[in-house]
DNA sequence: GATGAATGAGACTTCATTCAT
DNA sequence: TATGAATGAAGTCTCATTCAT
């Protein structure tokens, strides 16, 4: 009657994670319609009818890889903030570093959002959970901290509604710049990430007399 | 030995550029791998065959396509320094607009951005091409710009080299916003033009007496 | 992990020859261009796909059914010497008639002999292989019996090295004619066998005094 | 009213020839089913359109190409009689000389060889043509040779009516050989010629006291 | 007569999906 | 549950043939 001992329940139990972690590899690799599904069984070390039993069609698995690559992505964005306790400047950045680290650095992130811009239009129910559990978050803790900020008199009254997309701007389109040019990327991040910051809070225009304020942040 | 001429002649040298803007239709719209080639046909009013006529397969076309629609693209860039005599901020200012029109109020200029995401992989040499004749001299324009009004007083004399990248870098957020989310875009795009412009001369910073010259670029 | 077996695993086993001897009767009848791989398919009992499932490209399957049909074609021949005890014209004679109902009779050895006219120059492998496996046994056969008469006095000693191929040369013309007549081949082949091994053993010169002999093999 | 001057009628009238040899250099090259009118069009040096001014169908070409190249083959063999005034032997000799520059040497006679053999199932009107004015004229001519050399007393009186075919054989095999070796056919011709004679008038058999005429005629 | 752009049927090949085992 | 042989629809590409010029 029991058919699985330790080790094959265990298998079993990791099959649709391991398929769904080579079809992530695979879809990355070539895109949602280039990608053979036999590609992915390969990667996954099982056979094509093998992902049938977890998955009902291509469709469904491309769904199921990203929702399942896309959760935990700002799981700990939390924690920046409980980390960070000075002024609002230092929190910008700690929260854009977090960024950073999560969409630019971390594959997952990156080849989420190509995901996003190649198969986004054969999706939109994924486009809009997306956006929900993972634009919208963002732009709320970014809108937070701008709020804290103008509130706290360290930012400026007068910031509009979109400035918080402004803001993160940057980082996705360094994002977007390793998904096109790969490892030949022509960037140099740590100096990006140092004018980004700069930029976001001392703009471009020379303030005489602010320069010692710009520079301890540098 | 006679050419054909009239009628057919006209045929002849406008077939190639309207299979061109059909396969441009088709690929924007379901990226490289999903389009048949009988779609594209179809567009262009012709049948499968005629596209062979002139293109050798599936993948010269679309790097055809590709080419063709990325030419001109910045053709009048230089036009924008001719016509602002002003500040260095106003330079920049129309300079950032001129970006917008072409790159997210262009519909060519945003797709030619998803098929760089999408299919670059598979299209290196387009990629290269692109960032030879598309986004350096873009980077150019604007590491001129900045340059110009550091050497004028205008802008802060500290500036890291990937500033320029900083800079632009809303204009393709934006543009990629649109690329997800279509008509559906939830950002308010003057208002983002407008933080965007904001947000590169000034900064977050709150910086007393320094808010009427910010004001009077808003 | 464990294989199919009973019906299937039989199925699968038989297959591969099924669809050989199916590209065998398609190619035969239409040559390697002119045959559809439906047409191989509906012979075989299966459909288009499948044969890729065996085959990689229809010049794969191809060889392969050139390969395996040639195989074995003269598997039997040593047979011919052992059982032929007599002189070395009985010998001669066994072995042609082995020649006959393998090259021209058979109807595997006369389309393999069509196959290297017609197809040969696009499968220079083949061509090599048949010549190894098939022309230089039969050639070495035929020139270890020349030999075996020189010695033995039956047969003249000054046969040039070129003989062997001119003594089996009218078996190939054979096969040849019912390849291009097909069933309205014009040739009594009874008297064409009879007239071989006559003007092979005594030429076509009148040898007063020797007629007997040439008579007792006639 | 003249369109056409000297130079242009003659180019006119020599274009159907023209075609027909390229016909010729590109079916032998490819076989028929694999030859685009493309290729042979381009060897002409004329475009794929042409063609069909003069011949209605690919299948047309081919068999107004096989016609042409077919005719005259067998032209001037009458000569051969006359030129030979010796034996029978002799006569014999000068016959398959002709034949083997005419079947063997000659490109044409062996291209059509090879057109019967891989084409001639779909074209059973050029086999019947062929074998009427090609094998049958040379048949006609051995045997009246043989007959001959019997009433002259030079050849054996029991030749059956095969002997003719046997006869000729090899000169076929000869051309065969080419036709699937190309250049690279393994076969001493000028031996293989010298056997074929030798063979036809002395056989194997080796007889006491007859050497001297065998030599005569090596 | 000559051209060559255009056609469209049809070829080879791929691959998501099914299902007997 | 897992397999992989089999399917067949659909894709890319070819090419004989047509026809306006």
């Amino acid at each position: 009657m029991f058919k699985c001992d330790g080790f094959r329940r265990r298998r079993k139990a990791e099959r649709p994670g391991e398929i769904l972690d080579a079809a992530f590899e695979a879809f990355a690799d070539r895109g949602f319609a280039a990608t053979r599904l036999e590609d992915v069984a390969a990667r996954a070390g099982v056979t094509k009818g093998t992902i049938y039993v977890y998955f009902a069609t291509k469709e469904k698995l491309f769904e199921e890889m990203v929702r399942s690559h896309s959760a935990g992505l700002l799981a700990d964005a939390d924690a920046v903030f409980a980390g960070s306790e000075g002024a609002s400047e230092d929190k910008l950045r700690a929260l854009l570093q977090f960024f950073y680290s999560h969409i630019v650095a971390d594959r997952r992130g990156r080849e989420i959002l190509r995901f996003m811009v190649a198969e986004g239009k054969h999706f939109p129910q994924l486009v809009a959970e997306h956006y929900r559990d993972f634009v919208t978050p963002m732009l709320g803790m970014v809108q937070a901290l701008l709020e804290e900020g103008v509130k706290a008199g360290r930012f400026r009254a007068d910031l509009n509604p979109e400035t918080v997309r402004v803001v993160i701007a940057p980082t996705v389109f360094l994002a977007m710049n390793r998904l096109i040019h790969g490892d030949a990327s022509p960037v140099d991040e740590q100096a990006y990430f140092a004018a980004h910051v700069e930029l976001a809070l001392n703009g471009l225009l020379a303030k005489p007399g602010l320069e010692a304020a710009a520079q301890s942040h540098g």
